[in-house]
DNA sequence: TGGAATTCGTACTGATTCAGTCCTGTTTTA
DNA sequence: TAAAACAGGACTGAATCAGTACGAATTCCA
């Protein structure tokens, strides 16, 4: 269904989180029990997160992460290409010379048009829209779900009640 | 990385190639030949597709499958759901009732917006403009890679050289 | 009327990916 | 120097995917 990861339903979670509170800075415990989500899962992605250039870490005793820049100016497109790789790379690209038929190809360039579609979608939604409209309260997150069914679009983020 | 199935992969390209032919009915052997893909897996999607309505489907000696309407009038977003189920469910939809803190739930509307976002692309490409600009020659569709990574948004059909 | 061709429905299996955990090292602060 | 926090892997069970197989139902045609 065109699905996300959890890993980036989560990511998103904290990454709305944190624009919440822009002054503030996070470490991984805090934002672990502030949004319910697994502290092992939350550490993994904030580690991702940095490496992506998405949050600023820092280490030692006080340390912990923050928004990389500023909410306005991260997209949900970067957000997902950063957790899950690549938005659009196509197989006979990444694998480059397996198909030599490349020329010949008639799906790839309308794939193309999907991709750019979709990622032209997701470029136009920041992260500062996503954290918009949460309702008041600094309880945290309260997340969906609890099955096993995969996520489609919409994610499912697991809440303890 | 928002990633389509195989199975919907293949799917398109059958698509494609039934669009290419309008006028045209072609059973499963014939579609499987000329696009180079596995005859038991065009053989399922085929009946899905006919299933969900995108395909009509003739049983007996000259049976066959061709397109249930025209090409202008489906939509990727279409495609993509007969495939792998509806688009934009949220979890907490679909599991209704467990998830008791909806009202508060701050993150699903906002994906929601995703949804919508997203859904709206793939609404705004028919199976006509994809079945457009494909290269010459009726020997059907020469597809790519071959690896076992996954395919990301761009698909990865395979082809046997 | 019976046989052949074809779709229809469903169950099954191996391989891959995902979600989540754990451990060890490195850096920073007090 | 010790504690707190990030960094970077490796690992495992569960779920999903890709592909296969088989029997039943339907239709055409001789």
């Amino acid at each position: 269904m065109i699905r996300i990861t959890k890993q980036t339903d989560y990511g998103i979670v904290l990454l709305t989180h944190l624009a919440a509170f822009p002054e503030r800075q996070f470490n991984a415990p805090e934002l672990a029990a502030e949004t319910h989500l697994p502290l092992p899962m939350v550490s993994k992605i904030l580690k991702l997160l940095a490496k992506e250039g998405l949050l600023a870490s820092h280490r030692g005793v006080k340390g912990g992460y923050g928004l990389a820049r500023q909410a306005e100016e991260i997209s949900m497109a970067e957000i997902i290409a950063a957790l899950e790789g690549p938005i659009a790379i196509t197989e006979c690209i990444s694998v480059e010379g397996d198909c030599s038929h490349e020329p010949l190809c008639p799906v790839r360039s309308n794939w193309q048009r999907i991709n750019d579609a979709v990622r032209a979608a997701l470029m136009g939604i920041s992260l500062s829209e996503m954290a918009r409209s949460r309702p008041a309260g600094p309880q945290g997150l309260v997340t969906l779900g609890g099955g096993n069914a995969r996520a489609a679009f919409a994610p499912a983020v697991l809440h303890e009640v």
